[in-house]
RNA sequence: GCGCCAAUAGCUCAGUUGGAUAGAGCGUUCGCCUCCUAAGCGAAAGGUCGGGGGUUCGAAUCCCUUUUGGCGCGCCA
């Protein structure tokens, strides 16, 4: 238990201890004691918490907010809890000031926990999947994929400090109906190097790369392939270009610093026949049929049971539209949708209690199905999060950028990477929530100064590593602290530091729980903020040496948290700058 | 047409289960190094929280309505 999750107990305790006790000795009229809550003022000098549990309680005790204050805080014992004294205010808050043994005891906690301070066992170790990016190996990854893959890779490590064990997972859609158009699109592009007058596909790839793909194969190979069958020909094709296409995304995942635990691919699913099992599975459950030749999922039946579930009206969901899906085509292939089933039933066989996707905005519609289908093959489908991810448009100079400037071709992540130093893109990609749609301004990206979050965080490091150095060469070493000693923290800078420590553990327990990690990002920036405050306002460097002390510790404090959050998401943390 | 997401300072965005005078960065103006890194800090200016209703002690936050933008409603993925 951290120290602000225990002040935050002893809080509640005393305050519904002081309501008894106030109705005991008939101050207040016997009552249920009402809900209220514990918070934490926007504003420092309103207590460092505050609750509202007078105004909560004026129903029920018939009084007025102030007199229940009052009522409360003549019969609050303080004493053996982090707090030293409390104060009415305003409409009837009642607002409560931390002692000196609070601020020690948090510097304390940071001293002894090091590098595993903010972690906890909040997950209690449970498995939890997160499949993200999962690019279309037909083509190159783009900026939404540079997104997806800075937040899903820092969610995954926000998730296993607040104590679950994440598991990143890239789904490579190797089979299917999209490489199907790969192979006719790059024997289009192939035949076109020969021949005049070849018409490319209607619904063909019309990027540059697949034309590059095809002149390489030709430049390697020559013009074997004319004469061929177009079977042959299309699959001496993609058997050249699909393994060249995933080796690059591997290795720009690489490059961006993103470590999977596995690379999932489709075509396991439909040789091993477990797409067509979890088709199987679905009409033993009655949940298909046949029609114009294909098999059909009922979707509308399964979703609208679910909506009655969670309330919602008929006439809502007669306005939905909901429509059945194909789960195998009138060709005998199975769609994305099934194999998509399948691939999500095999990441719950594998053991995972929670799956989190990470998807674009433009994949919404699918959400809801994918989740009934989970609870339709006998999943929870709620154990599955989908996290949307809107639209990142790249600026420059005000502008919107869509073409890169060196290729005169749609903006891919290797590009951004090329421009854009790894950590710096890691971090602004994760300074803004994943649902808001985002600019990702490349003059700050690629500035290495004060404007890029990034290195204002990572100079506060650097800052704090050069203050140890300085003291070091006078022989000055942080050395035991005691309690007292760091009672000598009393200065609003410091104090105000200490508090924003004392939130790692819980911030990142909220990031978890919400699937966020930006607001790590955010929360690291402050720490940032709030040191640099403190460096201006005190000098750890002074004559009285248990000051000096103290706040050496508190510097370490602020090193080890600052530490801990680029380690996490994979940031340089220098200690010169 | 129906649905999902958004709208907060000139710009980019925070704002916790409804709380006290709505915040930060950038930009603008003015200040701060004889002293641990000025890649830093302070101050000023800047607001109809898109509009309108409602719920209540109290609303940026919840409900209804409306406007504007993004996205989705395929035998595509």
């Amino acid at each position: 238990m951290n120290t602000l999750d225990t002040a935050k107990i002893q809080l509640r305790s005393a305050v519904e201890n002081a309501i008894k006790k106030a109705m005991e000795n008939g101050e207040l009229i016997n009552a249920e004691i009402p809900e209220f809550i514990i918070e934490t003022p926007a504003d420092r000098k309103n207590g460092d918490f505050a609750t509202n549990a007078a105004m909560a309680g004026a129903r029920v005790f018939k009084t007025a907010p102030i007199k229940i204050a009052q009522a409360i805080t003549s019969n609050i014992e303080l004493d053996g809890t982090y707090f030293k004294r409390c104060e009415t205010a305003g409409p009837g808050f009642i607002n409560f000031f931390f002692s000196g043994d609070y601020y020690a005891a948090v510097l304390k906690d940071v001293e002894t926990q090091k590098e595993n301070y903010g972690s906890s066992d909040f997950g209690k170790g449970k498995k939890v999947m997160v499949e993200f990016v999962s690019a279309n190996p037909t083509g190159p990854m783009h900026m939404g994929n540079a997104r997806g893959g800075a937040l899903g890779d820092c969610l995954a490590a926000v998730l296993d400090k607040a104590g679950y064990s994440a598991y990143r997972e890239f789904y490579v859609n190797d089979a299917g109906n999209q490489i199907e158009k790969f192979a006719c699109s790059l024997e289009a592009r192939y035949l076109q190097i020969y021949k005049d007058g070849v018409e490319f596909p209607e619904d063909g790839y019309q990027g540059a790369d697949i034309t590059e793909s095809a002149q390489a194969y030709a430049d390697e190979f020559g013009d074997k392939l004319i004469d061929a069958d177009s079977e042959t020909r299309k699959k001496a094709l993609v058997d050249y270009a699909l393994p060249k296409n995933i080796a690059k995304m591997q290795s720009d995942m690489a490059k961006y610093k993103i470590n999977y635990d596995k690379w999932f691919f489709e075509s396991v699913l439909h040789e091993s026949g477990e797409v067509k099992a979890v088709v199987d599975l679905l009409t033993e459950k009655g949940l298909t049929y046949e029609k114009e030749g294909a098999i059909w999922y009922k979707n509308k039946e399964v979703c609208t049971e679910i909506l009655l579930k969670e309330g919602k009206t008929q006439d809502y969901i007669d306005k939905l539209e909901l429509k059945d899906d194909v789960l195998i085509r009138q060709n005998g292939n199975p769609t994305y949708f099934a194999a998509d089933i399948a691939y999500h039933k095999n990441k719950f066989d594998r053991g995972f209690e929670t799956l989190i996707d990470i998807w674009g905005a433009d994949h919404h519609g699918h959400v809801m199905r994918m989740k009934g289908a989970m609870n339709a093959i006998g999943y929870n489908g709620d154990k599955l999060v989908v996290v949307l991810m809107q639209l990142v448009k790249l600026v420059s100079g005000g502008q919107v950028v869509k073409m890169s400037k060196r290729t005169g071709k749609a903006i891919q992540l290797s590009d951004l990477l090329d421009e854009v130093p790894v950590d710096s893109a890691r971090f602004l990609f994760n300074t803004r929530e994943a649902n808001t749609q985002m600019d990702f301004d490349l003059d700050i990206a690629v500035q290495q100064d004060n404007q890029n979050p990034v290195y204002y965080v990572q100079y506060a490091h650097a800052r704090i590593c050069s203050i140890l150095k300085a003291l070091a060469k006078d022989n000055i070493k942080p050395g035991a602290v005691s309690y007292d000693e760091l009672k000598l923290l009393k200065q609003p800078e410091e104090l105000e530091l200490i508090n924003h420590i004392a939130e790692f553990e819980d911030e990142i327990i909220s990031a978890a729980k919400e699937y966020d990690p930006t607001r790590i990002t955010r929360y690291v920036t402050k720490t940032a903020t709030l040191f640099h405050k403190f460096y201006n306002a005190c000098r750890v460097k002074c004559d009285d040496e248990s000051l000096m002390q103290a706040r050496l510790s508190l510097c370490l404090a602020v090193k080890t948290v600052i530490k801990n959050v680029l380690d996490m998401f994979n940031i340089e943390c220098p200690e010169s700058m």
